[in-house]
DNA sequence: CCAAAAGTGTTGCCGTTACACCCATGT
DNA sequence: ACATGGGTGTAACGGCAACACTTTTGG
């Protein structure tokens, strides 16, 4: 810092934002992707939606903007990961890329992803256990295997792996739920996320003696047989 | 993503490291500040060392030459804390911060210090309890507040929670320690970044039964009373 | 022999798990 | 009535904290 003016001292890299919006489906990770045009570097190939951040732009609204433009999502859980920042890690150039996380429900990404030719939703296939972070696979609806392009990967790894540290102490889980749902369907996103499965009185027990979920009265409609209680989020104060 | 050519289309923000070095001396957390020449912006007051981003640096490696340049020391832990972006963080322009906190024995970094005149080795003051996260405080030696420069002293809490959240089921508290040393060390470094203090029994059986130190079957060698016994880390497989 | 700190044995609490069982509902 | 998943009781296990106690060393 010994300069008065470093902003044109140096060449500098270039800056993106990269986010990787989660939900569980189906008992299952899985992640919105953008298809990369066929022309361009990495063409074919699938990425996390990004884009760069401009000059007046804090990284929190740059993310909001990716949310908004390329996901046609308003609102859902973020938060930051962390900046990637190898050298070769874009053959388009010295790029950082800020890799940042949301979470929202099954629904919601459907409905927004819905006539966006060139969007997935793609499958989250973790070739490990517990919390190594190593790279992980995608693959679509079908099981055909996806390739991410860069290194998204990675990104996506460590993405599973923070949520795996984070899902018992913190109230991230919920995120991924609808306004109210069941305790089975907290059971089956901890599943999903942990790649493991739950005995399940103990997880309820845990689970409501944490306080941060309260019964509403109502039962789930639709249900071949006994309907569950609908459960929902306490506001915290 | 839609440009071939992103590098150049837009305005970017400038990019800097920013390094929390911290050890543990009497009892108490220590962070590396140097001081800002008088001339220029935030003049006179206390900054982490940083350094910008060079297009042809990876972050790592960046870091590794703020540590090497600014701080003299060769070799600590290192870990990525997180990027900080907000518009207005620095007076002098769109500045990105991707902030690092490094780790190192209280003499290691007293000998990197010594003779420079523009460096101290200040306290850390956590006026709050768990893992807020909230600012922290700084003082010098003779308890005199220091005025942190920028963001500072956010990020150093964000540090300070981080540390508190890791202590327990990472080995991180052992990079604050020199190659040998007592459970009693051990204990103190848990006290420091803890704040608060731990039951001695309990504290030494955890530590001995996760398998991360041995004896060494030495004693400590300066000791009014009876020598307590040196133990080292057993390298990680 | 005494002071001071190192180190150990024992107990009890509490959160979590596991397993068995009962309950409620739609067909 | 019965199949099926929702929901509860109970007992055992294990980590951890607290406390009292013994041991070791230097003066």
């Amino acid at each position: 810092m010994k300069s008065q003016r470093p902003l044109t001292e140096f060449q500098q890299p270039a800056v993106a934002v990269d986010l990787a919006l989660l939900t569980v489906a189906e008992r299952t990770l899985n992640v919105l992707l953008i298809r990369r045009p066929d022309a361009g570097i990495a063409g074919g190939e699938w990425a996390l939606p990004g884009g760069f951040v401009h000059i007046d732009t804090s990284l929190e609204d740059t993310v909001r903007r990716v949310l908004h433009d390329k996901a046609n999502i308003e609102h859902a859980y973020l938060e930051q990961l962390g900046t990637f920042g190898e050298v070769d890690r874009d053959p388009r150039g010295r790029v950082l890329s800020i890799a940042y996380f949301a979470l929202t429900d099954a629904q919601m990404l459907n409905a927004a992803v819905s006539g966006k030719s060139d969007l997935v939703i793609a499958r989250i296939i973790v070739p490990w256990e517990g919390e190594e972070g190593e790279p992980v696979q995608v693959e679509d609806e079908s099981g055909n295997a996806l390739q991410l392009a860069f290194d998204h990967a990675m990104i996506l790894g460590q993405v599973v792996k923070r949520l795996r540290g984070k899902l018992d102490y913190s109230a991230v889980g919920f995120e991924l739920l609808p306004p109210t749902f069941t305790l089975r369907a907290v059971q089956e996103i901890f599943e999903a996320i942990l790649g493991r499965g739950l005995t399940k009185p103990a997880f309820r027990r845990k689970l409501l003696d944490r306080g941060l979920i309260r019964p509403t009265g109502k039962r789930e409609a639709a249900s071949a047989f006994r309907p569950a209680e609908l459960y929902e989020r306490v506001k915290s104060e």
